[in-house]
DNA sequence: ATGCAACATGTTATACTATTACGTTAATAA
DNA sequence: TTATTAACGTAATAGTATAACATGTTGCAT
């Protein structure tokens, strides 16, 4: 099982160095080239702030920021159209409990994880768990049930959080 | 592995009988008692819209029941704490992919399951796959995570759907 | 019984999340 | 080039959930 941390320090630290989020977003024109898309400026512009941030982000998160940044009037729909291609390409996940997301650290087309959400701190884990998968994959066969897309999702306190 | 499904025939059929639902009020009236809560007339009528219902409902059409049912002008803070309460004695289910809730088939308190939902019938299928859970608990363990709620939902299509 | 305290519900307003529908621009292919 | 598709802009609105405060209700201690 792999898995990586997206820290939350209350703002006193930044999680991914520049050089990682480049790193990232060379990875993820790389995916998108192999699936035929495009990274475009506004795409590339979300997954960077996606990947800077310190804690899952918000749609609307999103859009203040954009708005703050550049002079670019971005609306919800440009927001969620620009997610929906990243959810896509498996460059990020949507954490449904929490209307939420945030960078996926293996990126790939199809890729599915549990994610570990700290409701004090608000740090969330990723945990590729394949054996974890593949059980539920079973599940889901012997349900005769053909799976489109699997959400765990484990809210609790992170270590650091509990008392 | 036990499980339990939530038809959906479009309004062809009700799925618990009139007989199930009563039990199930009865089972948590026991429930409420042996947690020294009460189930109160509002919580009781809420939770028997939720079983009688045919899939999964969201808050706003429980609140539009209540309207047409009774005179009871429901607002949404109501209807968000009812559904609050059941959920904590874990009578009902969220499913947060879906933003909407169902009953649970087995009912105690802490119970956590994971949902098959078909995308396009919209039936839902709870399994309570113990053993996936044990494992979910080693992976919150190994991240030295203390769980307090755990969601999986599974999306896709079920086998009646399936081309 | 009375009054207190805790719980439950009512009420208004508002915040937050997401989509529809349609128009425009930009990239690509015939 | 121009036809076609994909991407983005824009305005309006739908859908989901909570905050804050008022009122009622229950059970208990006095």
């Amino acid at each position: 099982m792999t898995a990586c941390t997206h820290h939350h320090d209350d703002a006193l630290h930044e999680v991914h160095d520049a050089h990682s989020v480049e790193e990232s977003l060379l990875q993820a024109e790389q995916i998108c080239l192999q699936s035929g898309s495009r990274l475009t400026p506004l795409r590339r512009e979300v997954l960077a702030l996606i990947l800077n941030a310190n804690a899952p982000v918000g749609a609307y998160d999103l859009l203040a920021k954009m708005k703050r940044d550049n002079e670019r009037p971005a609306a919800p729909p440009t927001v969620y159209r620009t997610l929906d291609f990243l959810l896509e390409q498996g460059l990020i996940h949507r954490l449904a409990s929490i209307n939420a997301y945030i960078p996926c650290c293996h990126p790939r087309a199809g890729h599915q994880a549990a994610f570990l959400i700290c409701q004090k701190c608000h740090q969330v884990k990723e945990t590729s768990a394949s054996d974890l998968m593949d059980q539920l994959n079973q599940v889901a066969l012997s349900g005769t049930f053909s799976a489109r897309q699997t959400m765990i999702e484990i809210l609790g306190l992170c270590q650091q959080c509990q008392v």
